[in-house]
DNA sequence: TTTCAAAAGTGTATCATTTACACTTATTTT
DNA sequence: AAAATAAGTGTAAATGATACACTTTTGAAA
């Protein structure tokens, strides 16, 4: 291939850079992790979390390095959300940037972490203003886990692996933006065998107790059909 | 930001490339166009068509572009597919490859484009082997496809600006590779009023001659409801 | 110890949507 | 005149989606 080199360096070359637009659920809340840039350049300004993919990564393997320096935790979920490339997305210098939407249990984050990075989890419905085009980014992200989050099981994500049905059910009224019917929610939870009811019972969020679920994933690849 | 242009040159920088996966439709036959490369690296090759981003543009810029020079069209409908940057993707060098999925009218195809870019239109059911991940492009462009072409009028764009109803209907079936019941399609069709029947008839398919319909654009967008 | 407050839990009837299904019509070719 | 070919048309049954309100359980407060 070295004969070929021309062909392929007479073509400019650019910054790939990973942003993370990473979600977390608390108290009946869809937030996200943002930072305010403590940093040159642009420090002050509101962005997403995000780093530079390097040479020897593939750009899947960037995403989950960037996403583990920046919440500590591995073997999450994401997904490519989409890549933004504006000449002038970035004044510094020519830089493209792939969006992936990552979704954490927000128990499991380690909140020092928004210490060194100077960083927050904000709702999602009162962002401030942010870094260039991290707010298309955000809202194509939400728009991929609202088609998601009804047809596949991702939202377990977002909540720790014992749950109730009203923490599922908030969960999917945070990222749908509307309230979904109780019993309607429960009859389909009901049809669906690998949401399983264990015999624990959550004390925190009532006096009465709810019962804890947990999303059984070998049960649910069996016979892989999800609706909510 | 002259002063931190260390910043970005800390960080490595790729090439970036478009892939057009153009969609065309034909002969009940749903087609994508490839193209085997009778140019050095990878002569002989099966892969899609494509070209590297410039640094005067921005990437949509680039794929409307890259899908001009392939195509002679302007103005044909695409959209992102997503972005595919495995380190050894290209082993000419590192390229970071975005795939777009491009609609288009077959019969505004000048054919002659397919002598000058030793290019072909091959149904997607009878693919060759292809470049590195040009499959998986191709996949995911599909699905994308799948995904639209019954909430959305985007299956229009693979047909001419007047066309039968059983055109619509076998475009459909190509798409999502299932029968669909005749009757029931054109009862959907029906409760669609901006799919409009003319007066106009083609006899090239049948003795009887079939109706043409149109699509508009503008009534659609008074009340943007698409379901097929 | 009784009362109050707060969230958990439970079923049915109606409505809307989707599916299954087969023959007639119009025209050209033989 | 008959045959061949694709276009065009409606209804009934089944399935899925929606609307809706009261009882239960327990801890805290009176």
């Amino acid at each position: 291939m070295e004969k070929f080199r021309s062909f392929y360096e007479s073509h400019p070359r650019f910054h790939v850079a990973i942003d993370c637009v990473v979600f977390g659920f608390k108290d009946r809340e869809l937030k996200i992790l943002i930072q305010q840039r403590n940093f040159e350049p642009f420090q002050g300004v509101w962005s997403l979390m995000g780093g530079f993919v390097r040479e020897d990564e593939d750009i899947d393997e960037a995403a989950r390095r960037v996403c583990n320096e920046l919440t500590g935790l591995k073997d999450v979920y994401m997904r490519q959300v989409g890549t933004y490339g504006k000449v002038d997305r970035d004044p510094g210098a020519r830089v493209v940037s792939i969006a992936y939407c990552v979704l954490i249990d927000i128990d499991r984050y380690n909140a020092q972490l928004n210490m060194m990075n100077n960083s927050y989890w904000e709702n999602i419905t009162t962002l401030p203003d942010m870094f260039f085009d991290h707010k298309d980014m955000i809202r194509d992200a939400l728009k991929l886990l609202q088609r998601k989050v009804s047809r596949e099981p991702v939202g377990f994500n977002l909540l720790p692996s014992l749950f109730t049905l009203t923490q599922l059910q908030t969960l999917h009224e945070a990222i749908l933006g509307e309230s979904i019917d109780k019993r309607n929610f429960r009859k389909r939870v009901g049809e669906m065998n690998f949401i399983e009811k264990t015999d624990l019972v959550d004390k925190t969020s009532s006096r009465r107790g709810a019962y804890l679920y947990r999303f059984n994933n070998s049960e649910y690849q069996r016979n892989p059909e999800f609706k909510l």
